[in-house]
Formats: structure tokens, sequence, C-alpha cells
DNA sequence: TTATATACTGTAATTATATACAGTATAAAT
DNA sequence: ATTTATACTGTATATAATTACAGTATATAA
């Protein structure tokens, strides 16, 4: 994202603003009142430029036709999709965007969402598209449903610990049990699941 | 709150969609494009319907002038557990806890939560103590997730209306079909399933 | 029976709004 | 030294949008 300049930002909080108070985005007419500008074209300016920036969309013809592309949510939690292969997992190119929620809706804290593809888990009431809660811990106990790291790919699956070797069972009969061994270079427990939610 | 009509539901969920979508309201000439309308009239007078119900808010003069009044809830959204036989769903006694969370968290807004009992949809991954929010309203489509009321008695079933009968459908081959006819003294349609949320 | 509310079509006027164009001025970059 | 970006004023205009008014039709309430 470019630098954005003292008054472009001082644009940018008053669209904030008239759009918090009153549910639309402000006329060039009325970022100029607020601001004291005696031309629309001042305001007309400012948009272009956050525009071309990248921060704001504007709908050509319409009128308030902006939109803010900055959703930062300070306090959301980031929906991980697609895992890329190497990056982990909470990198931003892995972040499809951002919820907002209390900490406590699953009862224990967590630290993002995981966006389920496939059907592995379905059994267990988990469908693609859900997402799952994800807590980073370590700390996992036969039966949980955790996020694991196998070889550079990142799945979701039943832990259970053998005597001697650890099971990843999905919760579909036309799915097969992931074994943990030898043939496995790089294994890693990334969390577990504490929650699910799901939009129909 | 007064009653809406289904007519000026759709005009809401328009605007709510719209608004979702774009970042500001739409016109009176963008709502009746997307429903059907010939006449900006048509919704300008659905529009004065819902400002006189107190559901949003007109700025007189004001291109796009449209604010909902639907408020995030101060304590939060109301868990409904066990509905006693004769009471409002949301009715005191039967509010279990209430959740802080996102007005927006599934998409569209919703009312409260509704705590799953039984398994009968557990063929649509909704399984027991689930919680699945619910917006109160009567605009249902064919494989809706509704929550319905018949004979006192609160449920949550797939809806499904044939040539000249309404059908409950459970998700659950245990389960058998609710067919709503004369046997039936009361039926209501309290509204639709529009998220899920689970702890594990 | 007479309202009153819902649910629209169709037309038209007024005003709200975006947006182009012509300038002025300053600071930073090339 | 000349361009380029920022930062505006001021005017004008096409069009986007609200909104009033005149109808039609149906259903429900008083």
């Amino acid at each position: 994202m470019k630098k954005i300049t003292a008054q472009q930002q001082k644009v940018l909080d008053c669209i904030e603003v008239y759009i918090k108070e009153t549910g639309f985005p402000p006329t060039r007419l009325e970022i100029c009142k607020e601001l004291g500008f005696k031309s629309p074209n001042a305001a007309e300016m400012h948009l272009r430029a956050l525009e071309k920036k990248g921060i704001i969309t504007i709908k050509s013809g319409s009128s308030r036709g902006i939109s803010l592309n900055n959703k930062p949510s300070l306090d959301g939690y980031p929906v991980i999709g697609l895992v890329a292969a190497g990056s982990p997992t909470l990198a931003e190119e892995n972040i499809e965007r951002n919820i907002n929620c209390d900490a406590a809706l699953f009862g224990s804290n967590f630290d993002y969402f995981l966006k389920v593809k496939g059907l592995s888990m379905i059994e267990a009431g988990i469908f693609e598209d859900d997402l799952v809660a994800i807590k980073k811990t370590t700390e996992i106990n036969n039966g949980d449903l955790v996020v694991a790291r196998i070889d550079d790919e990142v799945t979701l699956k039943h832990f259970y610990r053998t005597q001697n070797q650890i099971e990843l069972r999905p919760a579909n009969k036309d799915y097969s049990v992931i074994t943990v061994d030898d043939s496995v270079s790089h294994f890693e427990i990334e969390g577990k699941g504490v929650g699910l939610l799901r939009t129909h």
C-alpha cells in the first residue's frame, strides 16, 4: 500500500466517520463542507488519489459511490483459506478475510479460522467451506480435532496416538487413515479445533 | 417492532445485500431493478412503510439516504434452549445465556441462537447442542432450514412446499417427514437458519 | 359500505450529485 | 530547469436520484 498524504488521510477519516454516523458514504460537497473546502473538485481530487492508491473504490456515475477497501478489523480473526505449500499457515497470502467476534465465542480463546476443504470430516458434521476455529497449541488428546502439517500439506483430522504411531483419522468412510511414520519427512501439530462456524 | 410484510422483507433484504456488496445503500431504481418492479414509486412506498415501522431511516433529499436501524444488541444474542410449550420462543424463560458477536457474523443479520435438541438434522451436519443462528422471517424457499412451530412445539427442519402441502423434512433417515395437514391445529414459521455455531 | 393498507404502473419535475474544464499556487522529484 | 504531484478555487453541465402526482387493483378492517 502506497503512502497517504495528511490531507488524503483527513478525507479518508471524514468518509469513515460519515459512514459510521449515517450508514452511507458522503458526497463530494459534504466532504468539502466537513473539511472546509470551497470546491467540490478538491474532494474529487483527493478521492481520485485515494482510489489510485487502492484505499477506496469509486463507482463511476453513482451518487455516494464510495466503498472502503480496507477492512483491517483490529480485533478480528483471520480466515485461512488454502494454505500455499511452504508458507506459514498465518502468512498474509493465506488470509482470505477477517471476522469480528468475541475471543470467548467458543469457550476457550482461539487464533484463527480455517476454511474446510473437502469432505473428509463430513461424519463429524464438518462440511466443505465450514470455518473451524483453531487454537494454536500442541497439547492434544486422543480424539481431538487437529490441524496437522504433513510434508508441507495442511490437513484437518481427528488425532489418535496408539502404542507406537500417530494416526490422523478422517470422519468419512471413503477416506483412509493417515499414519505418521518414516515415509513422512515432516510432521507438526499446528493447533486444535475448538469451534465451528457455518454460514447457510 | 411492528409486523413486516413479505414484500417489505424482500426490499429490506435487498438493501442489506446491496450494502454488504457495495458499501453503500441502493437507489429506488436499483431496488426496482433487483426485485423486478417497473416503477420507482414501488420501491419508494416500501421504503416509506419500512421507515414508518422503524426499521430504516430515510434522509430526505439525499441520494441513497437509507440507514438501517438494526442495532447490535447491547448484551449479545440470546441462546434459546428448550422452548416451554405455549411460550413465545424469545420469552425470558427460554433464554439460556447470551452470546456477544457481530450482527453480520453470518452474512445477513439474525435475531437469536437456537440450541439444537436431538439428532434429526445430523445428515445436514447439525448436531445436538449446536447453535443455529435464526433470522426471524417468513420468507422461505424450498430446502431452507426453518424453525417451525407446530401445535406449540418448536422444531428445526428443512422446509419443502409441494403441490398442496407443506413438508418438514429431517436430515436423518431414522426420522420421518412431518406433513402439515388438517391434523395440525397450529402451524407457523418462526424463522430461518442462517448460520451455525459449534463449540468442541 | 366505506375506509385503510398493500402493492404496484407510469410520468414528470425538481434537485442532488458527479464530473469535466479552466485556472492558481507550492513543494518535491528528475 | 522542467516536469510531476499535491492542493486547492470557481464555474458549468449532464445525469443520477428523489419525490410528487395520477392512476389501477386487491385484500382486510371498521
